[in-house]
DNA sequence: AGGAACACGTGACCC
DNA sequence: TGGGTCACGTGTTCC
């Protein structure tokens, strides 16, 4: 077997992080890392079932080779559990009752989940210790069973054998069994890998629907399924919303918005990355009260073209009346924003308050503050 | 057959009839219709186990067991298929536990296709003749077979036993049989419905999602995922435009928008729906060259708190420089906007080529003039 | 041929 | 105590 194994490509010493990652890897690409592994267990397994003689072995309950691979994904498991959550929503995470079960890890949040502000969480610290034991308690069961139904798993070959062979001998000699063997050694892991995979994949698309309310798999669907009605329609409002209605945000979003959606339908662009747009800095605010309830705000910012309205827009979110403004451009990327405000609410206000108060303001519209 | 090919909607009919079939047919809903079928097959099941003598039955070599359950599954399909609809919402009414109205549930899934531009892949003839012979024959052997393997089966349920009680009784006696068998028998069909369930939730996310590349589960939800994950940002994008860019991000909206989410999660608030929002009303352009390229432009419009922005914003969109800007509320609904711009364009301006060029933008961006 | 994908049956487990 | 869910192993089919 050793030949086989050199003949795989593969490297990396197996720590967790990098089964992790190759659970990661293993999510676009398929490609299992750990294939090294599996191919150990698998020729054990082999080795045990097609020699009768190992077969006789004592068998140590403690690593029988189907302990290993539970083992194996129990680790695995483990590992992402721990990284498992998205924060996003309420989810508790599933510890579905089974030891292994493949609830786990979303590496698919980790990997390409950057954009969105859901937190990729990629970091993670294992706590195996926790997982081992469960796991391997968990498991050893059901690998001491295996283990020891290995004379069994036999005859469900013979079984099968029986099946497709139709009549077939009735002594399953050992050229007959070696074949389903190896083939079902193989199907198994990566039936296995299969498996996991998938639920994984959905879980991960439990992590970023936000309304799950069961954990479970179906419902998971399900809530998937609405939820991208929901959006469909949300969406469709929305850009119509913002064609219609509004009037035209700025010329190039016209056009950009027209190249890519031609056809008016509710496809979502998918490269359409609205560049973020510089938005406007604040480099300094400044309050003056100049009679009771009457202030003049000055905002130096830095930015570009729309960084004036921004800084009004923020003034139109603040109930103010607002008598009079200035911009002006004191150099190409850098602007003062002069407004006379009356305040129109009851209590007083102060310059700190008013300057507070536009600060605040100011964060939540998405403007930022050089000075904080 | 062939028609269930052409009825199905989605590119790549990918060669494989067999799996392009079984989604079809697990695709739309679930046919509540053959229940009694199924019902009837299971107890004939039950029957055949249960009784001893109907173990004797001849058995037929040539459609094993499994065979008969890929039939039966054909049929589900078809009749699924044709059944399908309910004009219901996607609204998931789980209404569980009885193997037959399992199947009923799902059909919410049939239902929400409609909406959506994708096809909905809901029509479809269906071809039972061949379902009907194939499946009932094949049940029956099933049955038959099940009956035959018996002592096959035995041996996998000693298997458990084994692995359950450790090591227990070598010998499974009669009455040790029964009760697994029993379990199977119903577990069998209810995990049939189960797993129906669950590809047929899954190929309705297919259906819905639009760029769907290959008709793998797993690439279903890997596409789902990535979908979701560039809806949410556009959706995000949208929103954001839609408030801040757009008019009125005004304080009861970002309130509002807070309030549902203050998570800063990623919910798409449902019931968000800009009003229209009156929109600033030009009453005057005064255009007036000061030097090569530079104007001071004059704009009294009538409106409320956001009109200054919005004829800023009409000033954004054309590719001036700004140099200085005023906002004056000469009375509670009127404004006097003052801009010194310098045009950036290389051909020749002139005052009245500017004025209709801030009349034409201020149209497509959904302001109005007065007197045009 | 050899791997991938699928559906299936089955035991385990939870409410 | 079952109906429901799950993971597992297996055979089959297709590339």
């Amino acid at each position: 077997m050793g030949t086989q194994l050199d003949a795989f490509p593969f490297q990396e010493p197996r720590t967790q992080q990098d089964i992790i990652s190759s659970w990661l890897d293993l999510d676009d690409a398929y490609t299992p890392i750990f294939q090294q592994e599996l191919q150990d267990l698998e020729n054990h397994l082999f080795q045990f079932e097609t020699d009768p003689v190992s077969s006789s072995l004592p068998v140590p309950e403690e690593s029988p080779f189907m302990f290993d691979l539970y083992n194996f994904n129990a680790e695995q498991a483990g590992l992402e559990q721990n990284e498992a959550y998205q924060p996003i929503l309420p989810v508790e995470q599933c510890v579905q009752q089974d030891v292994c079960d493949t609830f786990l890890n979303d590496y698919e949040l980790g990997s390409m989940s950057s954009p969105t502000d859901l937190s990729p969480d990629s970091n993670n610290n294992i706590n195996d210790q926790f997982c081992d034991d469960t796991t391997i308690s968990g498991f050893m069961n059901q690998l001491g069973d295996v283990e020891m139904s290995e004379p069994i798993v036999t005859p469900a070959n013979t079984t099968d054998s029986n099946k497709t062979d139709d009549e077939d001998n009735e002594d399953g000699t050992d050229e007959d069994r070696p074949k389903p063997g190896t083939l079902n050694c193989k199907n198994l892991v990566s039936e296995r890998n299969r498996r996991k995979r998938l639920s994984q994949q959905l879980l991960s698309l439990r992590a970023i629907v936000p309304n799950i309310t069961k954990m479970d798999k179906r419902s998971v669907l399900v809530d998937a399924l609405s939820y991208l009605r929901n959006i469909h329609e949300e969406t469709e409002k929305l850009q119509k919303d913002l064609k219609a209605q509004q009037p035209r945000p700025k010329l190039s979003d016209l056009r950009e918005s027209s190249q890519d959606n031609p056809s008016g339908t509710l496809r979502i662009p998918r490269t359409s990355v609205a560049l973020p747009k510089p938005r406007a800095q604040i480099t300094e605010i400044d309050t003056e009260k100049i009679e009771d309830k009457r202030f003049v705000v000055k905002i130096t910012c830095k930015g570009g073209n729309g960084v004036g309205t921004d800084i009004l827009r923020v003034f139109e979110s603040l109930d103010f009346e607002i008598t009079y403004t200035a911009l002006q451009q004191l150099q190409p990327q850098e602007v003062l924003v002069t407004i006379f405000v009356r305040v129109r609410k009851q209590g007083k206000m102060t310059e700190q308050k008013l300057k507070d108060c536009i600060t605040s303001m100011a964060l939540r519209t998405g403007l930022s503050l050089q000075n904080p």
